[in-house]
DNA sequence: AAATAATGTTAATCTAGTTTAACTTATTTA
DNA sequence: TAAATAAGTTAAACTAGATTAACATTATTT
């Protein structure tokens, strides 16, 4: 595929391990590159995650909607982070969660039989996925502990720190399921420490 | 080591990758073994985790202690689980939590220098912890799903039924940690429970 | 066997966050 | 530019779960 689109995925490997060309060539050759429009779905709950897509520009939401319809954000994707649902990837079962895009998205696609393949071609990239596996289980942990911490304020406050861009880009509504608390008490909370 | 000791151990990772005799015997002349008492510290908040641990019989629990002292209990962990706190541990870090025995509890040690000259020796544990992270990952953000979906009943209905046989071993007042919900609260549930 | 410490229970009172519902303000689209 | 839709606000009534505190039971130690 065009290299030109696929280099921040190849720039963010390089961050984790060192590619050679040859090695990148082989990834090159193998992915692919897609764009959705906001409102789009990548994944659908019931679907297989047939696609790991790791995201070059956009952001999307991933939200299991229970029982009675309603949507609990489970985590946003940004630019250098992935999109797909890795429990329905990696199981190739059907996903308990939806992807959907909050902004037009670009994304580099890769098959479930590529990525297996591509393992053995170029192992690299199963200490690359480790490493990225281990961040992403480390902060799911963080988060669970913040949940049982913190208040719904203090939680927000923390969330407002440590991603200020993210407010830019994401209605309030997905803020608050996020948190895990309605829209109407992100509302109070947010005129509490206007007046504070 | 003993490689009778250790065997838990490799047959775990042979349920994951294969295992040639050679790389079995790079990884046992690699590995330590280790007894700890009920209510010893594998690992205290604010000290580096220097060494992964793997549970070869015993329990123990890793909880944050918040600045109020309060301790929250992130997970439990068992024969066949590890019991080290990796978010210390990949980045040789102080760790926020502290892991505890509830049992007596033998493990198998492996430090952080001695893992990463392994990974050069066997590649496959790449993959292994890869393909455990993946496992562990996706539990943590189901763990993260129920909290914000499911009330405290149904979380300890859900607790007890995926976990039946933890009830005989950890206190309840642990267990209403583990589900972010006081021990009193806990008693209540069960206590509704046993009448319906 | 008594004493001590650890674990579990009950009940009253309190509070963080939900629910409902009416309203306001932005943003799209016709 | 009007109309329609999506997003955000306010406030009253409500509830799941916390807090406090006194007590009961079970282990563990002496």
């Amino acid at each position: 595929m065009d290299s030109h689109k696929a280099q921040p995925f190849i720039h963010f490997v390089n961050t984790y391990v060192s590619l050679t060309k040859e090695e990148e060539g082989l990834i090159l050759s193998t992915i692919t590159y897609r764009k959705y429009l906001k409102g789009q779905y990548v994944v659908q709950q019931g679907d297989v995650c047939k696609q790991s897509a790791f995201i070059i520009a956009g952001c999307t939401r991933t939200f299991y909607a229970d029982d009675e319809g309603q949507e609990h954000i489970v985590m946003f994707s940004f630019e250098n982070w992935w999109a797909s649902e890795i429990g329905s990837f990696v199981t190739q079962t059907p996903s308990d969660y939806n992807v959907h895009c909050i902004e037009n998205t670009e994304l580099i696609q890769l098959s479930y039989e590529n990525q297996e393949a591509l393992f053995k071609k170029v192992p690299k990239l199963e200490r690359f996925f480790r490493l990225v596996l281990e961040t992403a289980f480390v902060s799911a942990q963080k988060r669970i502990v913040r949940t049982f911490t913190l208040s719904a304020k203090e939680r927000y406050v923390y969330f407002r720190m440590q991603h200020p861009e993210m407010e830019q880009r994401i209605p309030q509504y997905m803020v608050a399921s996020y948190l895990g608390i309605t829209k109407e008490f992100l509302s109070k909370i947010k005129n509490q420490l206007l007046l504070e």
